[in-house]
DNA sequence: ATAGGGTTAAGA
DNA sequence: TCTTAACCCTAT
């Protein structure tokens, strides 16, 4: 934990970074930078089960979900919570078998081998070592009759078949499945899911904060309006009440640092009623004092931290990219990395005076639109320093907030912000003599120097390296 | 993608 | 402290 980071922009990353195809390496430093407050378990937990999902999404399990099990447990452990159910246990055993097992699928000279290394893995490396810490959460009478049982096969081959057989009849996708769907009603909805809602809801807010639109245009909140905006405006809100009124529980805690993203008690009735005046919630006074007592903190909340989240967050999708380039193409935009974010926001704006409309119906047609594309809203202008004036003005209840419309900036500051690339270290793992066995064989049959045809063939064991890594460590065999 | 030089930090 | 394995960076 050497990352001091806002707990708000631990989550901002975090949005950006769940929509991306995570790998373990990214998913364990992430939650290594999370501060680790109790309120951020439920987040941790819920990447885990993410990944899980993403893990079975091939129809296949890997040790990978093992490892993802095992911290989720610690997770639970951690917070004290319930007894596990018995899915994560049947889900575990599931998997450690099929991952097992599978070795016993292929007869050549190497399988044996594999086969055997799987057991010490998965079975005396990661199952003694829970019963070793007295670690209950994930062991079962089953899993213990499995291990017995696949320990017996590495003696003898002639049970094979049957183990094989056996082992067959364990759906393990199914059963993690049947887990991650318990835990997932368990949680209710995700976090994120949580502060888009809450955003998407607080229109109020956004106001406020100048925040409008799928695209990222800011708008001024201030000025006369026309009858006619007026009504689109109305037509808008009252379209979209039945989110508004949606009770949202666990609602984030919000920025801790002046303004709130906070799930108020606000009806629907409360927003269409009082759409164009000033709210008088607490949340919104609290903003308003923030935005009243100085123009350095508000430009401290809005711009200050963003060169860390950016930089963090690059530094994690550019080892994404290191590792996976080319992969899978991503469903939506990266957000920051894309250029072509300025221009839409450019788009926007040119479309100012029918914005309301527009920008509103967008929400409703991409309800799950991500909270990031607002935040780069945010990125996409700066401050104007005449915010000062603000100071001392009592707020106008007739008129809403008066905010100084933000002013464009040409540059992307991610781009501005990915000079100082901050890069956070691998935590330092040793090779396993598994690993070095394995390298040993992978050079032998595709010979030096293919480390990626190496790494892919045998990517259980090298878990969490990189095909650099296996040349770095075939120069230190080779020493 | 790989090779090779350079850096960091774990362990003796 | 020194050695060295693991990790990072960059040129090809």
């Amino acid at each position: 934990m050497d990352v001091d980071i806002d707990v708000d922009i631990a989550r901002w990353i975090l949005e950006f970074l769940v929509r991306q195809p995570l790998d373990d390496r990214i998913v364990s430093s992430l939650i290594s930078i999370l501060p680790p407050t109790n309120e951020n378990s439920g987040l941790k937990k819920s990447l885990l089960l993410r990944r899980i999902e993403s893990e079975i999404s091939a129809g296949s399990v890997s040790e990978k979900i093992l490892d993802i099990l095992e911290q989720i447990e610690e997770l639970d452990f951690q917070d004290k919570i319930k007894q596990h159910s018995d899915l994560i246990k049947a889900a575990y055993c599931s998997v450690a078998v099929a991952c097992t097992a599978k070795f016993l699928n292929d007869k050549d000279v190497d399988s044996k081998f594999r086969y055997f290394d799987a057991v010490r893995r998965i079975w005396r490396g990661r199952v003694c070592k829970m019963e070793n810490a007295e670690k209950v959460g994930l062991i079962s009478e089953e899993l213990k009759s499995w291990k017995d049982e696949l320990e017996a096969a590495v003696w003898d081959e002639s049970i094979w078949d049957s183990v094989l057989q056996k082992s067959k009849g364990l759906d393990a996708v199914g059963a993690v499945r049947l887990y991650v769907r318990e835990e997932k009603d368990d949680i209710g909805p995700s976090f994120l899911e949580l502060v888009a809602e809450a955003l998407r809801a607080d229109d109020k807010l956004k106001g406020i904060l100048g925040f409008k639109g799928t695209h990222g245009g800011a708008i001024q909140s201030s000025g006369p309006r026309d009858a006619n905006t007026e009504v689109q405006r109305a037509n808008v809100v009252s379209g979209r009440k039945h989110v508004a009124s949606k009770r949202i529980r666990g609602a984030p805690s919000g920025m801790s640092r002046g303004a709130k993203i906070i799930d108020g008690d606000t009806s629907g009735a409360d927003i269409s009623g009082k759409t164009f005046d000033l709210p008088s919630t607490p949340e919104v006074h609290e903003v308003q004092e923030a935005l009243k007592s100085s123009s350095l903190d508000l430009k401290a909340v809005v711009k200050d931290p963003l060169p860390d989240a950016l930089n963090i967050a690059d530094t994690v999708v550019s080892s994404i990219e290191r590792k996976d380039a080319g992969k899978q193409p991503v469903e939506e935009n990266h957000v920051g990395a894309n250029p072509s974010i300025a221009e839409s926001s450019g788009a926007v704006q040119a479309n100012e005076g029918t914005l309301g409309n527009h920008c509103s119906e967008h929400q409703k047609d991409a309800p799950r639109q991500s909270l990031m594309a607002r935040s780069s809203t945010a990125r996409t202008f700066e401050w104007d320093d005449s915010v000062d004036a603000l100071a001392g003005d009592s707020p106008n209840p007739g008129n809403g907030v008066q905010l100084p419309s933000p002013k464009r900036r040409v540059v992307s500051p991610l781009k501005k912000y990915e000079i100082n690339n901050m890069k956070k270290r691998r935590k330092f793992k040793r090779w396993s003599t598994s690993e070095e066995e394995t390298l040993r064989i992978g050079v032998e049959k595709y010979g030096r120097g293919n480390w990626k045809v190496i790494l892919n063939a045998y990517r259980d064991v090298f878990d969490e390296r990189t095909e650099v890594d296996l040349k770095d460590k075939w120069r230190n065999l080779t020493r």
